[in-house]
DNA sequence: CGGACAGGTGGACAACCTGACCACCTGCCT
DNA sequence: AGGCAGGTGGTCAGGTTGTCCACCTGTCCG
């Protein structure tokens, strides 16, 4: 089930920590300070990217620097037989940034952004604009505690089982 | 208030555009795709990130591929009085990869990754293993419908207000 | 035991890219 | 008119990349 994942050793690790750390170094740089032949740094990061591990190297955007203050958890309860179009109405939707189906009353949770708490409100309206839409609740990011992370996962040493 | 963000211009969307598409291109490559001179895209590369645009080049870890298979929302209702220590006490926990303060009875709110519905429980069980938590209500990914995105918001174009 | 195999090493090459300059042009604000 | 930010092409030396290669090591297996 949970089957075919890739198993970091202790290389991949610190590779991923460098890269983490100075993501615009070079191959043969990563190679210097991880005290490994530039051949291997380049073969696991072929296996690391070939694996779905690393997924990308995109320059990451922080939508507040844009303008987008406001964050915000939007929990959709949806007519299910319309459950394609609705997907397809938020993504057409550039405020949402994330959308998931979940368990419980919520049938569908959002991340949205806005300008503001104003902006917000219209950016929810275009939202319920779908009739398939059948009630929302919203919930108001006020700080972030933990920013998005995912290195202590990959630092994380699973205990044998 | 909202007030100092950059604004993109025609340029940097296509730069980031391009960058979002093909993030390992250099500097160079990039200017003759945009059919502008190298000294333009670096500037502006600059300038993008000393604005605060772009945060960052890390690699994209996907925790998917590493094993765990399984995302949680969980809300997490405190005693407001002990929230320092328990936002530490999250930070020490590796699955959890993101946690907000938040509007309404859910005074926390948490992204959680676990290998199983198993492992998931242990991970909840650690998490509400300090007493300051006082009640939670867990919500499971069933499934994507929009993965994190930041482009669409990159490429809007907002109307003249 | 001997082989096959995956993965690591160090070295070599030409082709290419980077960072740092420069002089110069243009549009815009004052 | 002057100042200024930002764009353009160009130069340069030095570093980096992709791609080979021969070779070594540990592990799994018949």
């Amino acid at each position: 089930m949970t089957s075919s994942h890739h198993t970091l050793d202790d290389l991949d690790r610190r590779l991923l920590a460098l890269f983490a750390a100075r993501p615009r170094l070079g191959v043969l740089e990563a190679s210097r300070q991880l005290k490994v032949a530039r051949g291997t740094v380049q073969a696991r990061l072929d296996r690391l990217t070939a694996a779905g591990v690393i997924t990308g190297w995109g320059p990451e955007i922080s939508p507040e620097a844009l303008g987008y203050g406001v964050t915000a958890f939007v929990s959709l309860e949806i007519d299910q037989s319309l459950r394609q179009r609705i997907t397809a109405h938020l993504e057409r939707i550039p405020q949402v940034l994330e959308c998931w189906t979940v368990t419980g009353n919520g049938d569908l949770w959002c991340r949205l952004v806005a300008r503001s708490n104003a902006d917000l409100q219209d950016v929810i309206n275009v939202l319920v604009a779908d009739p398939g839409i059948l009630r929302t609740s919203t919930v108001i990011g006020l700080s972030t505690e933990i920013a998005m992370r995912t290195q202590p996962l990959v630092q994380h040493r699973e205990p044998r089982r």
